[in-house]
DNA sequence: AGCACGCCGACT
DNA sequence: GTCGGCGTGCTC
């Protein structure tokens, strides 16, 4: 073999601060352009890994410089685009390259050897044009404004649509556009769910053809995932429909991106790099040239106050489509109804009638299972998982006591295991209770057709075989459920035309939150809730939201009463700059996980005081370390500290000041620590 | 992150 | 007497 002359910076899936972060210097025979993908050996195994350019000179003799194993050919490599897009955001989110790129890779990619790889791109070899199917439906005269807006300016755009204002059509024709305009022109749209995207995807392929879209999200196998993927970074995939981890397909060619439900908490990725796919989506159509919009009926205050300040252009459709107007909202004081009332009369016989009519009700409650916990009436037990500071919830249906949190399972016990009381009782209702219980008080009620009403309830437990979602919803279409009981899962997106009734029936746990987002959240929800009613435009006029709640007076409710968002995230946002809050200021989290909670905030502490004299200590403030909300969990004792700057870019530069000084200072016993930059719940 | 090596408890 | 728990260290 003869002395390979090129030395290779390639970035593989190793932690940011591990001493392999950056990029590793590899050597190859042949030049490798910036953006192939290889296999390396890295220790004893043979890792994926990207090219991301020339190895740095200077570096040169410092290691053993292995060799590139193979290269996989036959695809283009990763564009520059794509690169700055990884590179950004392992920058931004404090992670290192590697982490990031192969993490927004296939994960088949790293199993497959060079002749398996061959093997498969040879299958992949068809390609796909847009043939517009079906004809579009005629705009309505909002979708039309918006459609031109789109067209007017280069963005980014915040359209701020109401539920049932026909956005989905939005999307549809601006896709059309940006594919008839250009014959390689792609465009990605993002949903916050999986559950969400298979409607997505009837409604482009109806439009543009199966062979044109693809999707990408957690669900799909990996076959799927890379066969998607390969369509996307080919340019055979014209539309790629997805969740958060879309924003790093690879699209050579993207000229557009829609982030549906832009406010959803759900762009933000939770663990790993912590990113949110809604800022870089607008990261990414700002170095691809690519329009960007965003779309929400209730957006997040972060885009509506850039859509104020005129940094997103905001594009509006008000109203619903056709007859379909907003339901009603209507308040129950529970302070006025006797103590213990789950449902107030009034609800009640509101869903009756509904039963009676022939209509259908949601019941929205945002707590699976059957009770949070179960407790001894004798001494003072209560459920607790024994490996988390938080209680087991009791699922009736497999009589079991469940941690929502580390997954610990028992059965129930016969008797109260610190006193051998055989009476032990359920506190406070889930959604198995309530179906339960909504069973029994319309006992007597009767449908049209004579017949008892029936329940229904769709929750994470009920959904959680392949399929079993979509068997569920279309029992909802077809008529056969009267009542439907469900957690947050059924507020979104899905279309239902007979519900003339929706009830939110635990509001109120968000609106005293220590979370300075919950009244955020809480209004987008219920509004979203509301919104699952009356689309039908025949039942439109009867369509009324329930709310139960112990602060009808909250101003909260006032704005949702008129529907009124606009005016609601007037006062949070003035509340927000009063308080020099985000999207006043910009936050980042550092949380540290150890044995005991003392390490944990030793740590937190140790680096707190170490960071005062970082370059960036005057234009942040770092708080001090508190044990998280859910202090344990597995076993595990968490704290965590936030960090606040009035400026981005201080706090940016600043985290990464402060990045080897963490290092630096990791006591034994400490499990891990991360920093999460933008948090949405603190 | 993997994956090794290395030192202390309950099983064949 | 081994299997295996996870603590610590290394990877171009």
């Amino acid at each position: 073999m003869t002395q390979a002359p090129h030395r290779l910076a390639v970035v593989v899936a190793t932690p940011a601060h591990s001493a392999v972060g950056g990029p590793l210097t590899y050597a190859s025979e042949p030049a490798l352009a910036p953006g192939t993908l290889v296999r390396v050996p890295l220790g004893r195994r043979e890792v994926l890994g990207v090219v991301w350019g020339e190895a740095d000179p200077a570096g040169e003799g410092q290691f053993e410089e292995k060799p590139v194993t193979a290269a996989l050919a036959g695809i283009p490599p990763l564009a520059p685009a794509w690169r700055q897009l990884v590179a950004f955001a392992a920058s931004y989110y404090q992670r290192s390259i590697g982490e990031v790129a192969l993490a927004a890779l296939p994960p088949q990619l790293r199993e497959l050897s060079p002749e398996q790889w061959t093997r498969r791109l040879r299958r992949e070899r068809a390609s796909a044009t847009a043939a517009p199917h079906e004809s579009a439906p005629s705009l309505t005269a909002e979708q039309e404004a918006a459609l031109d807006g789109l067209r007017g300016g280069p963005g980014p755009f915040l359209l701020f649509g109401a539920t049932g204002s026909g956005k989905t059509e939005v999307y549809l024709r601006a896709t059309a556009e940006v594919l008839e305009a250009d014959p390689q022109a792609q465009v990605l749209v993002m949903v916050p769910e999986i559950n969400l995207t298979p409607q997505l995807q009837a409604r482009f392929t109806q439009r543009f053809g199966a062979v044109a879209v693809v999707s990408m999200h957690s669900g799909l196998t990996p076959p799927q995932r890379l066969k998607a993927w390969l369509a996307a970074h080919t340019g055979g995939a014209r539309i790629v429909l997805g969740t958060r981890m879309a924003v790093f397909a690879s699209m050579p060619h993207l000229r557009l991106v829609v982030v549906d439900e832009e406010h959803d908490p759900s762009y933000k990725q939770q663990e790993g790099a912590r990113y949110s796919a809604r800022d870089l989506a607008i990261y990414r159509g700002h170095v691809e040239g690519a329009r960007v919009l965003l779309a929400s009926a209730t957006p997040s205050l972060e885009s509506w106050h850039a859509s104020e300040k005129g940094r997103y252009q905001r594009l509006a459709m008000p109203s619903r489509i056709g007859e379909g107007r907003m339901p009603a909202v209507r308040l129950v004081d529970l302070n006025q109804q006797p103590k213990g009332t789950v449902l107030a009369p009034q609800l009640l016989a509101a869903i009756e009638q509904r039963v009676q009519r022939g209509e259908q009700t949601l019941l929205f409650l945002n707590r699976r299972g059957y009770a949070p916990v179960l407790a001894c009436t004798n001494c003072d037990w209560k459920s607790e998982c024994p490996h988390c500071s938080a209680y087991r919830v009791f699922h009736k249906i497999d009589r079991t006591l469940r941690c929502h949190h580390c997954g610990f399972t028992e059965r129930v016990p016969r008797a109260c295991p610190s006193c051998g009381n055989l009476d032990i009782a359920p506190l406070g209702r889930g959604t198995e209770r309530l179906e339960e219980h909504i069973g029994e008080l319309l006992a007597r009620a009767r449908r049209p057709d004579g017949g008892p009403p029936r329940v229904a309830r769709i929750d994470a437990d009920t959904t959680r075989r392949k399929g079993a979602l979509d068997e569920q919803l279309a029992q909802v279409h077809s008529g056969e459920v009267d009542v439907l009981v469900g957690t947050q899962m059924v507020t979104k997106g899905h279309d239902f035309r007979r519900i003339t009734l929706v009830a939110a029936l635990n509001a109120d746990s968000a609106l005293f939150s220590s979370d300075f987002r919950a009244p955020e959240r809480l209004f987008a929800l219920l509004l979203q809730a509301t919104g699952r009613a009356g689309r039908d435009a025949a039942h439109a006029q009867a369509s009324e939201m329930w709310i139960q709640t112990w602060h009808p007076a909250h101003p909260l409710f006032a704005a949702l009463k008129r529907h009124d968002y606009p005016k609601f995230a007037a006062q949070q946002l003035e509340e927000r700059e009063a308080a020099g809050m985000p999207p006043f200021s910009f936050q980042a989290l550092v949380r540290a996980e150890a044995r005991t909670q003392e390490v944990a905030q030793d740590f937190l502490q140790a680096i707190s005081d170490a960071s005062q004299s970082l370059q960036d200590a005057a234009a942040v403030t770092v708080y001090p370390p508190v044990p998280m909300a859910v202090q344990r969990v597995a076993n595990v004792e968490r704290a965590q500290m936030v960090v606040e700057s009035p400026s981005r870019k201080a706090l940016q530069r600043f985290l990464w000041e402060w990045q080897p000084v963490m290092q630096a200072r990791r006591p034994k016993g400490l499990i891990r620590w991360a920093v999460d930059v933008d948090p949405l719940a603190i």
